[in-house]
DNA sequence: CTCAGTGCAAAAGCTTTGCATAATA
DNA sequence: TATTATGCAAAGCTTTTGCACTGAG
């Protein structure tokens, strides 16, 4: 795989995002820094940037891909559907299932993304 | 909430889908039965039925939206990378973070996703 | 009888792809 | 220099929307 400058910045620009930018996004910032930058690289960049785990795809809500790079990964989020706010959580969840569920015995786990939803502290007073 | 019997119907094509169906795939076993269905009401009934928590959108893949009526949710899934086969599983996932996670004290759970992917024992062997 | 729901077709996102050009190894 | 990656524009999918019509309550 070549080192190119489209794909460094890419790449730059996942780590600082922190895990919560989508594929536009990436674009937007991307074209600050280097006008010329196509949404077309920025798809291919992603996509070779998945296969070797370098990033991570996320789901946080139903229509919108995230990506986080893989240093930061490791965590889970909770997304309250209030105010959109996602917070990171760290948990084993891997060997929790790993070792307590039967189904999971002879499979190789290979990621594991846990989404929660529900409404965070703030906007559970304003339902009230 | 009008009962109409698109809506009808699609409801229980997707609990008879156990959760692994996507829209397109209820529009065609929809038409099997009502030729004159349209996508539309596919869309838009997956969104009614949704909204008060009738059925469950999962992500199993990147691509496509599945859905399952909530009789059959409270199970977690497992996505082998190599077949695409799925295998259920539960475990108290909002019960661990509840108690265990510190980020979650104030937060209200409503739902969690909880998406493994990996190798089933099959594909494993074939790997090596 | 009324208004929510439907079908159809058209539009709107997001993502991928073909092809000629540019740039890396 | 030999490929691989890029930019642009066009196509492809999935999902949404406008509008007139239908049917449930």
């Amino acid at each position: 795989m070549r080192v190119t400058s489209q794909r460094a910045l890419i790449l730059e620009i996942i780590r600082e995002g922190e895990g919560h930018l989508d594929a536009d996004e990436i674009y937007r910032r991307a074209r600050i820094r280097q006008s010329r930058i196509s949404l077309s690289t920025v798809y291919r960049t992603l996509k070779a940037l998945k296969e070797p785990g370098l990033i991570k795809e996320l789901h946080f809500d139903d229509t919108h891909r995230h990506y986080e790079a893989k240093s930061s990964a490791g965590h889970h989020h909770l997304v309250c559907l209030g105010c959109g706010k996602v917070t990171e959580f760290k948990y084993p969840f891997a060997q929790h299932v790993a070792s307590n569920v039967p189904e999971a015995r002879d499979f190789e786990i290979a990621d594991i993304e846990v989404r929660m939803t529900g409404y965070c502290s703030r906007c559970r007073r304003k339902k009230e």
